[in-house]
DNA sequence: TGTAACCTAACGAACGTTAGGTAGTCTTTT
DNA sequence: AAAAGACTACCTAACGTTCGTTAGGTTACA
């Protein structure tokens, strides 16, 4: 029988593995599944991995990776406090437009990840940019809760695109309300001025 | 043999796999863990539901259908539109606190359900309190895109309790972020003042 | 000649589901 | 009022499938 032209190494494997998990969850998915989108059977995953567990958090470990470092471009804007808190909000928003498999999976790990993964995305993907963001929130309004600032940034970028499904069939929702432009200008315009700043 | 005290009937089955589904998802919960719950074995259920997925999808049904009147009563509030916002926020908020189950079902939901099953939750759901959220939002601001504004203000206070489990490794985290009286100060701030309404 | 990367085949466990039986309870008939 | 019948709510046992995983063999290349 013919061999497959090149090999894989467990880096095609991961790439090929991560929208798998981010579409079905770690459950929803089988090692056959995995293989047949490698292009080889199951047993032979067992040959670059002990096991489907570890396959998993090293796929996780991948996708986060490069993650941390886009961020911290989101956050090189310089000039007034107002000004980079706008480009911040608009990097951030299209940078996860762009990538709905990396909003999957951390939503997934929100749901169901356990102490020690949280853990170490918290600490390796979300430690430096949250600083930063906290550090940005106590130069705009001094003395403020910086955590809460933080997260409330976060979550008006987020939960616009994570309730994008649901929201076709609320009423208002229109297509352009998942344009990363429109959101980042809301969300800024909510930030900056509140809702006086999301008028005409 | 003797036969349990109380026969159960169909309600008695769905409450108690209401929390395994939050908990574990679809595919995370079998049958038989239904039936040990429930205290009769896996054969049995299908004297109640023709198969899994109809069980899933009435327990879905049963967690959801008292939401839509709960969120009714959270804007009955009156007065000012600054007043009946932050009543709104207010109250939504403990809503959500006291209501793990619900928070991670919608989420599941968010993540997996098909559109049918969103279409459902939409109308039968969110539609009627997203109706009078939008309508709030107008008179706070009129002309402002209504649909958008509402999303942000449920986004505040759900990713607050959705980022529960990872904020407590991120810097600043503390207990009290996720008290209801906290959050709902913090948002309520935010959005009537934007950043500067955050301060001490 | 060794080793890396695959294969086929199969294991045991867990899964959703079905078939067929049984013990109580309610309804009807005598 | 008692017997006969039907029905409800469970049971045990098992089916076929899919799953993660293992054992052992084969091929290409260094």
């Amino acid at each position: 029988m013919t061999r497959p032209v090149k090999s894989k190494n467990k880096e095609d494997i991961l790439d090929l593995a991560i929208p798998l998990f981010a579409q079905s969850g770690y459950t929803g998915v089988s090692m056959r599944d995995i293989a047949s989108a490698v292009g080889i059977k199951a047993a032979s995953l067992y040959h670059h991995f002990p096991d489907k567990q570890t396959l998993y958090l090293q796929a996780m470990a991948r996708a986060f990776e490069d993650k941390a470092q886009g961020f911290a471009t989101a956050l090189t804007v310089t000039g007034t406090p107002e000004k980079r808190l706008a480009g911040f909000v608009q990097i951030f928003t299209t940078l996860m437009c762009k990538d709905p498999e990396f909003r999957a999976l951390l939503q997934r790990e929100l749901l169901d990840g356990d102490e020690v993964r949280l853990k170490q995305i918290a600490s390796e993907v979300f430690r430096e940019p949250f600083v930063a963001m906290e550090a940005l929130a106590d130069e705009l309004v001094p003395g403020c809760d910086a955590h809460m600032v933080a997260i409330s940034i976060a979550s008006l970028i987020l939960y616009h695109l994570e309730t994008a499904p649901i929201r076709r069939y609320l009423p208002g929702g229109k297509a352009r309300h998942n344009k990363p432009d429109v959101i980042s200008r809301h969300v800024t315009g909510l930030l900056l001025h509140g809702l006086k700043g999301c008028g005409k």
